[in-house]
DNA sequence: TTACAAATCGTAATGATTACTTTATAATAA
DNA sequence: TTATTATAAAGTAATCATTACGATTTGTAA
C-alpha cells in the first residue's frame, strides 16, 4: 500500500472510524482524480470494484470523509460533489468548466466583507471561480 | 396597478413574452419578499390565487424571468431559489441563515483572482457570503 | 476466536425538477 | 371586435439525486 494511504487509515483510526476496504478504495480514486466527483461517478468508478456497492454506503462514507476533513464538497452544476482535501488553510477553488480540474486560490477578502457589512455576523461563505483552464482555452 | 409592475410589463413585452396573469403574480410576490424563494414557497404562496397553479409553469417562469434579468438565481440549501433582481451593476449577496434576508455586497476582488491565477480564464464566479443579519444576531 | 458495534446491502421512499400532451389565453391583424 | 396563431398553462407522469431502513456482513478489540 502506498505511502500515502497510511496516513489516511490513521486519521479514520484517530476520529474511531472502522478502516474498511470500500472507504480506502474511495479515498484511492480521490486521491487519483484531483477533481470534484459526483456520487454517481464515484458510483460508476467503484462498481468495477464492488458491483454491488450501494447508494446508502457512498453518500454515507462521502460524509464521513467529509467530517473528518479527508474530503470537501461544494454543490456544483445542480449535485453535490466531493474532491480530496488538498490544502490545510483556508481556500478556495478555481474549477475548469471543460475538464473538472480545480486550481487553489489563496487570496480571500472576508475580512473585506466582514467590514462592509459591519451590522452582520459571516459565519460561512462560499467563492468559487469557473472558467478555462490554461490547457482548455 | 402599482407603477413598479408596469417596468416590468415592458420588460416582458421587450423580449416578446406574454404579459400573463400569473407571471405578474410571480413578479409581485418577489418584489414584496425580498430574498431567496424556492419554487416550492413560490408553489405554496401563490397557491391561495391559483390553486392550479403547475410546477411546470412555475418552474419555467422563474427561469424566464431569470433569462430576462428580472430574478437571479442561487443554489442555496440544495435547492434552486430565486429572488428579485436588486441591482443592476455586479454585485453578490450575504445570506442570513435564520430570516432569510439578504443584503448587497458590493465589493468583489475578481480582477485579483485573475491575477493570481493568470493562466487560466474566469468566465464566471460564486461569491456568497452566510450568517446572522443584525436583527438576527 | 468470539462478541459486538459499525458498516454495508438491497431495496424502497422521498423530494426536486423535467417532460409532454391537451387545453387555455394573450397578442396581432383584419 | 373578432378570428387567428403562437405562447403559456394545466394535468399528470417520468426522471434523477438523495435519503431511509431492516437484514446481513465485517472490522476491531478482548
Amino acid at each position: 500500500m502506498a505511502a500515502e494511504l497510511k496516513k489516511y487509515k490513521m486519521k479514520l483510526r484517530d476520529h474511531g472510524l472502522k478502516v474498511t476496504e470500500k472507504r480506502m478504495t474511495m479515498i484511492e480514486l480521490f486521491l487519483n482524480e484531483d477533481r470534484y466527483l459526483s456520487a454517481k461517478e464515484v458510483q460508476e468508478q467503484l462498481h468495477k470494484t464492488y458491483p454491488s456497492l450501494s447508494y446508502d454506503t457512498i453518500y454515507r462514507n462521502l460524509y464521513t470523509l467529509k467530517e473528518i476533513e479527508v474530503l470537501e464538497n461544494t454543490n456544483f452544476e445542480g449535485e453535490m460533489q466531493f474532491k480530496i482535501s488538498c490544502s490545510d488553510h483556508h481556500h478556495h477553488h478555481f474549477i475548469c468548466e471543460e475538464c473538472g480540474n480545480t486550481k487553489v486560490i489563496h487570496y480571500c477578502p472576508v475580512d473585506t466583507w466582514q467590514n462592509e457589512l459591519d451590522d452582520v455576523e459571516i459565519t460561512n461563505h462560499k467563492v468559487e471561480l469557473y472558467g478555462l483552464c490554461a490547457g482548455c482555452k
